[in-house]
RNA sequence: GCCGGCGUAGCUCAGCGGUAGAGCGGCUGAUUCGUAAUCAGCAGGGCGUGGGUUCAAAUCCCACCGCCGGCUCCA
């Protein structure tokens, strides 16, 4: 079925829904309710609340509709009758909708005395409409605006049949079985608590051994590609970032602390540390572009209401760096960017959606280097073959930018790389290197992560991997059981011989029948078992299982190590050697 | 921040005006058993925090903290 069949379904669906609620209580005022990727949802201003044990109600409501089986009737009217219509049903919404509506004619879609403002098309009658489920409520502000008053919005999902609709709810059981905040529990990475406060992780151990894995890839990665390393203070003064812009810009999303009359503020971003590396001393052209890169961990106050469990936290690490370089240089450096980015998502295994935004209205720079600035951009994802949206006026009030988006399990978009170009601060800070005719210059300044906030990219490959790490993820690589006591002894000595190759072994030499230690390191996503019994000891082998495929049989501890030993190491992407 | 929901043992949850329950996990014994749970016993809880209503509150009301789903905002 396709794609655009089910969207109008789900439309239709959502047309049911909205009668169906309107039977039940006559005082809501519609607002709107468009098909969505995974279903739909309808918007409604009403004097009370909608909750969830409210949905059975209305869903059989919407049976009924649909066993009436209404045909969907579209009428072509003027704005002037649509108005008369809207206005005498007292629908404020729609009369608003049809004030944006620069066409003078509109269609109406009629399912007996219900009426909607609608675009279309619909299915020819309700009898048409399906499998269906109402999923949740929320409030959800008029157009998406905070100012404005919050509606309640009832979301559905719909689909052709039975069948499908089951499909989809077990993907959502599924995706439960996924989600990083309980997976980070079950398997000690981290945890969060009350006493603490909302948004702060705590790292246990495994998590931490997860952390240190990629902060070295990063390490690797970046010098690789002729990045210097920094280290900034995580208090600066409270001047500097009025001199930046953060203070007049970023204020309510910074922690503050006063010491000797002097205030401090926690930083939220990296760059100014990185800015008065630069400025230490006079740049030459000839020692641009200087790549800075530092693990920064940031703390941002975000709004109680947005947090996430690692994937909107309010202290966090990002794999940062500036880049300052000349103008003429700006396409290679956003390139160079771009590839890191794109041989880390695929080394990883994801797909990606990348971001344009452009030049908002309030922005500072002239409207030259804007254009070049995003024509590098532009050119560089298109050179790519990078398929991307266009945010207009989107960007930063510095510069515009590229964004990368990675999917969690229930496919909510969350930003990791980002790219973006930065005429601000370099002018704000006076940032200067001296060119070939030995007059000063202005660089330019590119602030870019590749994987972005360590916390919420492992949030996200928790979900990505199920919890079952590749194997040079995987916190413990390798588990060695014994069968029986006895096999003690000879654990031990193949365990000192795993762990003597750099391989992260445990042993598990409890006296539990073995079924229920290869039970427990399954639970645990260990992705090799080691077994020794009777018949390895007498050969020296080992007996292996795979986290994925089972048991292996036996084999000399040696080929087994062999095997497993470059998998285990922290890959190499190609790039790198200069850019 | 806003809207709705939720907060009971380490975990998953039941109890929803009359003196706290289960399974898993933990501990202690027994068992030495070859590819996803051996058996038995024991311990463990200011029912998120603080107010209030009531003869009586885990249960009803209010505030705060935290979590969940959205909205807005963002790495």
């Amino acid at each position: 079925m396709g794609k655009e069949e089910l969207e109008v379904l789900r439309h239709s669906t959502a047309h049911v829904m909205a009668q169906a609620v309107k039977e039940l209580y006559p005082r809501v005022k519609l607002a709107i309710g468009p098909p969505t990727e995974d279903g739909f949802y309808y918007d409604f201003d009403f004097d009370g609340y909608f909750s969830e044990e409210d949905l059975p109600r209305i869903e059989e409501k919407m049976r009924e509709i649909v066993a009436r089986d209404i045909p969907f009737v579209r009428q072509e009217v003027s704005k002037e009758e649509a108005r008369k219509i809207f206005q005498e049903r007292g629908e404020i919404y729609k009369l608003e909708i049809l004030d944006d509506i620069p066409d003078e004619k509109v269609t109406l879609y009629w399912q007996g005395d219900f009426v909607d403002l609608c675009r279309g098309p619909h299915l020819e009658s309700t009898g048409k409409v399906k499998a269906f489920k109402l999923l949740s409520v929320s409030g959800a502000y008029w157009r998406g605006d905070e100012r404005n008053k919050m509606l309640q919005r009832i979301y559905g999902t719909a689909f052709f049949t039975e069948e499908e609709l089951k499909r989809y709810l077990e993907r959502l059981q599924e995706a439960k079985r996924r989600d990083h905040r309980r997976l980070g529990k079950e398997l000690e990475l981290f945890s969060t608590h009350e006493e603490v406060g909302a948004g702060l992780i705590i790292w246990h151990h495994k998590g931490v051994i997860l952390r240190w894995i990629l902060e070295e890839f990063e390490r690797r990665e970046h010098l690789k590609r002729g990045y210097q390393f920094v280290i900034g203070p995580q208090i600066l003064k409270a001047e500097l970032w009025k001199q930046s812009g953060h203070y007049d810009f970023y204020r309510e999303h910074m922690y503050f602390t006063e010491v000797e009359g002097q205030q401090y503020a926690l930083k939220p971003m990296n760059c100014l540390a990185h800015i008065l590396v630069y400025k230490s001393r006079h740049r030459s052209y000839r020692e641009l572009p200087l790549r800075l890169f530092e693990l920064g961990r940031v703390h941002r106050h975000e709004r109680s209401g947005v947090l996430h469990g690692l994937l909107r936290v309010r202290e966090f690490t990002q794999d940062d760096a500036h880049i300052f370089c000349r103008p003429d240089q700006l396409e290679e450096e956003i390139r160079g960017v771009l590839h890191f980015v794109q041989e880390a998502m695929e080394l990883f295994g994801f797909s990606y959606e990348a971001e344009l935004s452009t030049k908002p209205e309030k922005a500072i720079g002239s409207e030259e280097s804007w254009q070049k600035a995003i024509d590098a951009l532009r050119r560089v994802l298109e050179d790519e073959g990078i398929p991307y949206r266009v945010n207009e006026g989107e960007g930063a009030f510095y510069g515009p930018k590229i964004d990368i988006k990675l999917e969690d399990a229930l496919g909510r978009k969350w930003q990791c790389a980002t790219i973006q170009c930065d005429f601000s601060l370099p002018e704000r800070f006076d940032l200067t290197y001296i060119a070939p005719d030995g007059s000063r210059q202005r660089p330019v300044m590119v602030h870019r992560v590749i994987l972005g906030a360590l916390e919420r990219f492992i949030g996200i490959l928790i979900e990505h991997y199920g919890g079952a790490f590749p194997l040079w993820l995987a916190p413990e690589q390798v588990r060695v059981m014994s069968i029986t006591d006895r096999h003690i002894p000879y654990g031990e000595e193949v365990l000192g011989r795993i762990e003597a190759r750099g391989i992260r072994v445990k042993g598990d030499f409890r006296n539990e029948k073995l079924g229920y230690k290869i039970r427990q390191a399954q639970l645990e996503k260990v992705p090799y078992m080691v077994i020794v019994g009777d018949r390895e000891m007498r050969e020296g082998t080992v007996a292996v299982r795979s986290r994925e495929k089972g048991d292996l049989g036996s084999m000399p501890l040696d080929s087994f190590i062999e095997e497993i030993w470059p998998q285990c190491q922290i890959p190499s992407l190609e790039g790198g050697d200069r850019t």
